[in-house]
DNA sequence: TTTACAAATGTAATTATTACACTTATAATT
DNA sequence: AATTATAAGTGTAATAATTACATTTGTAAA
């Protein structure tokens, strides 16, 4: 029979979840304000311990889903931290997540349950342990995944205008973008499907609702897919 | 006084490296022929075990550096694995990282002790447990990062010359390129020094040796760095 | 002196990116 | 019915980047 590996140091493992939102204006990250020791009253990521029987993708699942009550969420491992002191009660290994989600889905109750709450990107408080450097990297981790796939869509209503899109891009990548370069760019890519519906509520002319096409996305061999903007 | 987590879970971290080296023809990989159960005789990553009092970072290095003999090696973390079977002995999650080393600064004695064996990419056998899949994992973070940080330098001497650069990044990407157009992108990025010296032994004309310039990396801006090629 | 061999070099055509301003559609107001 | 106010929608010329492609050069060996 096989031995184990008895000889070895177990360490916990925990997950922490960057998420972010947006709200047609500014990108923003759900924070918790933490009611408990160490670091009580302070803004922290929301995260958990691993459990002996699941993954660590079953365990960021379970944990955005128990914030925020929204299910499917996209989301992403990025990085392992380790520093030996980082959680000053005991060592813990956190492995970090980011995750978007449309912010109109989540369940407020939950979030003010847990004492939630939306900071956008630029006026995030200081937070816990390692926690701002795991923003920072979940930061430049979407800045990049968002130009090589259209991972952007999860952030907006199933259908949103260009402007809306624009808006997002400009959040993400923090810069301010031409309209009409960013219309053509987008049109280029053929993702899109164009609604006859309109969005009557920011002009009087209306405009144009759009949704992702999952479909032509998927049909395309999109691996040399690079947005440069 | 600060209670611990005792109420969770603790699991053994296991880190685990994909060592790239380059042979001026294929980019290659190390791999070990495995002496103990399970999967005796098969075909295995280099790994370890997370010790108490260091990081993950200091793992890496070290294991690296005990099958190899080599300090100081370009290394970076990509993922944990975390599936519940993935070891049968034990459960174990796995920090992956991948290395580029410098083929010929390894120290063959030491490989030999190990069972260590370069594979071509093209030609790398089967592995245990999810290593197949960590090694193609980690062929895809190599051919993006090659195009936005020249981290392949790590894999060629000290000295190289032009061909010898463009093969590198013809085994890295997995494609022909244009001899002018490729000679003309690297110096158009301005971050080699040409040498007065000449390699001889590949024609009778020789051809001009270039070493990387890190200072006029380090002092140009290169955030927005992209190499098309 | 000739030969053989890889190194070195440039340009024109195509494609992608950028910068930039006016017209259109509609609801609300007069 | 006409006017106004507001954001949506649209195109092009200039510039920059990428691609495709063939000949000349320098040296050692024959």
């Amino acid at each position: 029979m096989l031995k184990n590996y008895s000889a070895e140091d177990k360490v916990l493992l925990a997950v922490d979840c960057i998420i972010f939102g947006f709200d047609n204006e500014d990108l923003k990250i759900l924070l918790i304000k933490r009611d408990f020791e160490p670091e009580k009253g302070k803004w922290s990521l929301i995260g958990g311990f691993l459990k002996k029987n699941e993954t660590l993708d079953n365990a960021a699942t379970r944990i955005l889903h128990r914030l925020t009550g929204v299910h499917n969420i996209y989301m992403e491992q990025f990085y392992a931290y380790s520093e030996v002191d980082r959680d000053p009660v005991e060592r813990t290994i956190s492995v970090s997540y980011y995750a978007l989600i449309n912010i109109e889905n989540h369940n407020e109750e939950l979030s003010e349950h847990f004492n939630a709450k939306w900071f956008s990107l630029s006026k995030a408080p200081k937070l816990i342990f390692d926690h701002n450097e795991m923003l920072e990297k979940a930061i430049r981790r979407l800045q990049r995944k968002a130009r090589i796939k259209p991972i952007g869509f999860e952030l907006l209503p199933e259908k949103f205008t260009m402007l809306q899109l624009q808006k997002l891009y400009e959040a993400i990548l923090n810069k301010k973008i031409d309209k009409r370069n960013f219309i053509n760019k987008i049109n280029s890519l053929d993702i899109l499907i164009k609604l006859d519906e309109k969005d009557m509520t920011s002009s009087t002319k209306g405009s144009f609702l759009y949704k992702f096409d999952q479909e032509k996305y998927d049909d395309k061999l999109m691996s040399d897919f690079y947005i440069k903007l």
